[in-house]
Order: structure tokens, then sequence, then C-alpha cells
DNA sequence: GATGAATGAGCATTCATTCAT
DNA sequence: AATGAATGAATGCTCATTCAT
């Protein structure tokens, strides 16, 4: 395998390795995953994965970070629309994260995340405080929001949030745990009922 | 190397080791436990482990065997009561695994079987057929119930089951992967607080 | 597995026991058979083998010696025939060997020492001189008196001796070792040609 | 443990690890050799072997590759002398093999074959399709040359070449595996002491 | 910067042997 | 005599990491 495109800027390197592992992660798991496998599939030696990164546990804490903040944070720039109803605001974001999950690998973070917790509890704090913790901070002052608006009951915020958002992560479990080769599952139809569930028992009562 | 006094307990023997087992495998997951470490902890040697268990997979078969499969028995047979209106049952299947689980061992399989299934399939398999399936096939069933009678919105039974139980899920996920040491988390006024806004949403219109 | 038998006299036990490790090391060979396999086989505990055997290789020590030399013995008994020619009791006695080896698990003896001849070079030795060196004496001897009968030719008795017995060795490593299974060998036709060629090879002139 | 200064010898490395492998082979046989034993014999670790041997199966055909196939190659060529007799090239073709084996390491192959074929079935076959088919083929062509021609006896050309070539099987594993430390035995003495008898017993009638 | 040869710790599983009962 | 529970050494193979070039 002669390395086709040899002068590639050196600044491109880490992006192709994290590119690479990511592919690679995802269809293996971490422990699986060889750095060997990831040079291979960079087109690199193993070495080079050295050069860039201390460690496999290092590959793997760059590569969140570079594929799940920029995420992050453009779905919760997407909630700042002052003007209209919590009620509208809530689905339209949880199909936004939805959309954003389906069909790409960030489907699979959740669920390495959670393999890994224990040997690398970095990982899983790095996790909670970028992107649960500031999903549920939105997610609850939304509601709060709502609250204070007469649109939704009072409940608590925190554990609403929690609320709209555990059928996500059951259905990203499930989809990469449990599913059989042979079996269907939509997610989309799956948060919709949610979101028809949920937020009929969330809304304020109606006023005959 | 004077070798204690061999002890002779073969009843107790696979019982110790399973317990020895659970503890390492929550500590340090599957596959980072070792044979040999299991051994130590029960105080045999490592072949002692192959004596009672043909491998290792074996033995996680066996945990999940005698510590699961009876207190799924029992919260399914509690939910034969077939003169109590269904959205009664609901609630209080789910308090029932919900108090099954809360401080018990229970609550660590589901990390455990979530971080091992891509190594070890067969064992995402297992747990599925045993525990999943059996579980949504009551609630689900239940639901059905429901919607006959005439308590419950028509809606699909399989996911609202899973609607149903994702909070468990979740919850089960929070306080063993990302919960911090100094925080607290309630799972029986989450569980509640659910149940609350679940079941109103699933509750049939008020006829006026 | 309850003992059937039990009150069996316990002189039969070592038999019993070469019985079962006799059937063992022909079907897999020495290493692969296990001292549990052989206990299995013969009705008795693991524990049991160690009354009566020092080691697993003292069993297959007392097996070479208890199945082996009665038929070298009864072999050499049926070359005291004086009054015969020795060009007939030479095949007379390759055939009977034969006829003693084939479809008798004797075949697969010589392989069995060959194979742990390095490991065990005892039983090399003791082969040696129980089998080999005796029945190489046995025809040598007969080629002598052969010679100066003038029915032979004056050829180097002993290695005239080795010469008969050959084939015999490579027919039964032939069958023992690199026979296919859709193949077959004819060990009978096999030594039959083999007498037609070296007895011609080593008769006397045929005087005019 | 200072380690010694890692040696540079991609090339040079097959070489020396076959050549420890086959030393170890030679003294304890195939099962008996460990990897760590022929790393340690050729100067390098462990991982080393399996950077150039997928495994120990592998390292033992390989050997077989290098040292025995460049002569079979070799004798097979020297049977093409198409204006000899027949009854002159076999005598030559016997005593080129017999001084190929003379004093080199193949000597040791059959016994190692044997010795191994349970465990490793696919070691025997290897051999046979590589030596002993191809030996046999080219000796039973040229018998059926020799009958053709009138110079040898009509026989089953097979089991003629087997056996012309079974007391070379004989004195190597003589040689190999029941010599004592004291014993002389020359093989090339036996080898024309056989073909004295074999030839003489194959040639076909004297005209008178 | 990049390579890739070399390292060596790590691990599930087997099985001959021991010995308390 | 007989049992069988327990032992623990043994081994092929993997792979993250190092480092001389």
């Amino acid at each position: 395998m002669a390395q086709a495109v040899r002068k590639r800027r050196k600044e491109a390197r880490p992006a192709e390795l994290l590119e690479a592992a990511f592919e690679l992660f995802v269809e293996r798991g971490f422990a699986a995953t060889r750095i060997d496998d990831i040079a291979a599939r960079a087109g690199v030696s193993k070495g080079t994965v050295y050069l860039y990164f201390a460690s496999k546990q290092a590959v793997f804490e760059a590569l969140v970070r570079q594929a799940v903040l920029p995420n992050v944070e453009r779905l919760i720039g997407e909630t700042a629309r002052p003007g209209i109803p919590v009620l509208e605001i809530l689905p339209r974001l949880l199909r936004a994260i939805t959309s954003t999950m389906a069909g790409s690998s960030l489907l699979q973070f959740p669920r390495l995340i959670i393999a890994e917790s224990q040997q690398f509890p970095e990982l899983a704090q790095f996790w909670r405080e970028t992107v649960i913790d500031r999903m549920l901070g939105v997610v609850s002052g939304l509601i709060e929001r709502g609250i204070a608006a007469g649109e939704i009951r009072p409940v608590d915020p925190v554990d609403a949030a929690r609320l709209m958002i555990a059928p996500l992560l059951m259905a990203v479990i499930w989809g990469t745990t449990f599913v059989r080769q042979d079996e269907s599952f939509d997610l989309n139809v799956f948060i919709d009922r949610h979101l028809d569930i949920y937020l009929r028992g969330l809304a304020a009562e109606v006023r005959p």
C-alpha cells in the first residue's frame, strides 16, 4: 500500500486519524479497535498515531471533543427563539436532536461512553459536562419558561427535562445494542409517539 | 508457600464465585475482569472456577440467571390482577420494578450488558430475550387491555411500553455512569414524576 | 453416572484401566488422552488411576508390556519349526505378524512409540529391547540358517532381517499417519508383493 | 533489566527463527516446543516470532517448505535421464536421496511428522502432498517404464515404489528413534544391501 | 516528521497430580 | 479402596507502546 498522498499538510493528520478512529470505534468499540487499524485506515504507520496522540484513550477523548461539541452548540443555538411558545420549541428541539443523530454515527457515542465509563471515568465526566448538563440546562430552562408562561403544568423542570430526553437515550441504546438484524425500528416514529404522550402529559390544564 | 487447607464446599462454591464475579464485573466490567481475579476474590485457585463454570461467559450468564430471572418472574406474576384497572396496575408495576432494583445489584446489569454488547453479542441477546422482551410483552399487553377498556387512548402499545420503561433505563444509566460522588438522585421521586406526566398523557380523554 | 459394577474384584482394576487407556491412546495419542478420560471410560474416578499407576507415563508403559509381549512370544514360538525350509518359514512368519497386527490396535503402537520417543526415551528403549531386538534376532537367525542350508544367498543376516521387516513398518506408518479417508490400502496384498520381490532377491541362485 | 539494543534484521530474521525452531522441534518435538523457546533461542522476544509467522504451525510449514522442497525438486530433476536403463536410474536415485538425507537435518522430519500427525493432521497432509506423493509418483513412473522396456518383471508399480522406499524410512526411524548412543549404523551400507536384494527381486528373468 | 521492527506484559483455558475425606 | 474437589503451572497469541533509523 504505497502512501498515495504523501505531502498532505501535517495539519490534516490529526483530523484524518480521528476520522479513521471514529469509524473503527463505531464499528468495533474502543477495546476492539487496534492502533494498527486506525493507522492503516488513515494510511499512515502505527508510530505516526503516537506523534499526535499520547495514547489510545487520548484519541478517543479528542474524538468526542471534535465530533460532539459542534453539534451541541448548534442545537442549543436553535432553541433561542424568544417569541415562540415553549410547547412548540420543545418538540422542534427534540426532533432536531433526533435528526442530527439519526443516520449519523453520533448514535454510537452514548453506548461507547457508557461502555468505557468504568475504565475511563474522566471520559464520562467530560461527556456529562459537555453534553448532558448543557442539554439538560437548556431544556429545563425552557420548561421553566413554559411554566412561567402558563403553558406547562408546574413540574420539576430538571426531571421533566430528563424525561423528555429519556426515550431518546433508550432508542439509541436499543438501536445500537439490542436490535436484531432482521428487525426494524423507526426512530422518528418513536419520538413522535413520545412527544404525543409526553407533551400532553406536560401541558397545562385546558380551560373549559 | 504452604497452601491453606483445601476447603470442601461444593454446594457453596458456585454462589461464592458468582458473588465475587459480580463485584468484579461491576467494578471493572466483564472484559477487564480476569478469571484469576474472580478466583482470588473467592479465595480459590483459578482452576476451581472452571470446575463450576465452563467459561468466563458462562459465569456471567449464570449470574444473570441467578440474580435477574427470579425477579422478572415475580414482577410479571404481580401484574396478573384481572379486576384492577390498567391505569392502576401500570404505576404499581413500575414502582415494583423500581424498588426491586433500587439499592440492589440489579442496577448494575444494564450498564454491564450495554458495555459488553459489541464484544459479546450473546450476552446482549440473552438479556434481551430473558428480560427485555418479556417485560415489554407484559407491559404492552396491559396497555392493549387498557385501550380495549377505554381507559387509555389509542396508542401503539409496544412503543408506549418502551416509553414507560425508558425513564427507568435512563435513571439506571444515570446512576451507574454519570452521577457524581457528591450528588444525590432520588430514583423514586423521579419515577413518580415520570408516572405523573406519562399516565396523564396516556389516559383517555375525560368525558365532559 | 452411577458405578454399575461396584464390587468388582480389585485384581481386575488394572486390566480395566489399561484397556480403557489403550483405546484412548489409539484414538487420540498419548498427549491428547487425559487421565480423566481413562478413568471415565474405566468407570472409576480420576484418583483411582493413581492408586494403580504412578503417572500417565506409567500407564503407557504397563500398556505396552501387557499388550505387546504375549504376541511377541507367540510369534517367536511359531518360528520354531526345525524341519521346514527357511524360505517357507519366513513368509509364514511375516504373514503371521501381519495378520496379528491387521485390524488389531497393535497397529497403533509403532506410531505411538515413535511419537513419544523423545519425551520418554525409556519407552523407546523398552520397545526396542522387547520387540525389535527379539524379532530381528529370530529373523536373522532364520536367515543364517537359510544361508547355511544353501537356500539363501550369502547376505548380511541382520540387515536382511531389517529389510524383511521394513515394509511392514512402512505399511503401519502409512496406514496410521498418511492414509486419507477415502483411500484404501490393502496390507495383505502389499506384504505379498513384498515377499514376492524380496524372497526372489534373497534366494540362492537356481542351479541349472 | 536493561534491554539489549533492539536489532534490525528484517531479512535475516525469518531464517534465524526457522533455524532455532528446527533445532527445538528436533530436540523436543513440535508440541513440546514453545514459541517462547524459539524466540529465546533466536535471541528475540516472543512477539517477534508473530511478526514473521502467523502461528506455530506456520513456522513448521515454512520450515518444511524451506528445508525440504528444494531437495525434492532437485532429486526429481535428476531422474530425468531418458537414455539410461531404469535399473540404473533407480539405485542412483535411492543413493541420491540417501546421501541428501545423511548427516542433514532432513533426517529428522519423518519422525517429527509421524509424531505430530494425530494432533496436527494438516502437517501430515502437507508432507504427504509435498514429499511422499511426488516421490512415489516419480519412482512408480520409472518402474512402469522399466516394465515396458522389459527390464523389470510385471509388478504393481506403486507398491514396488513403496517397497523401494520402505528401507529408507525404516533406516531413518531407526536412526532417529531407536539407535543407542554407542551403536553405529551405516546408512549407506544398509541401502546398498537393500538394492542388492530388491533390484535382483525386481529384475526381469534372465533369458537363458 | 515518519516509519515499522521489536518488545513484553497480559489472559483464558487445560490437565496431571495431590490429598482430605 | 475410592473419591473428586482443589490446585497451579503451563502456553499460544494479541496489541499498546517504544525507539533506532
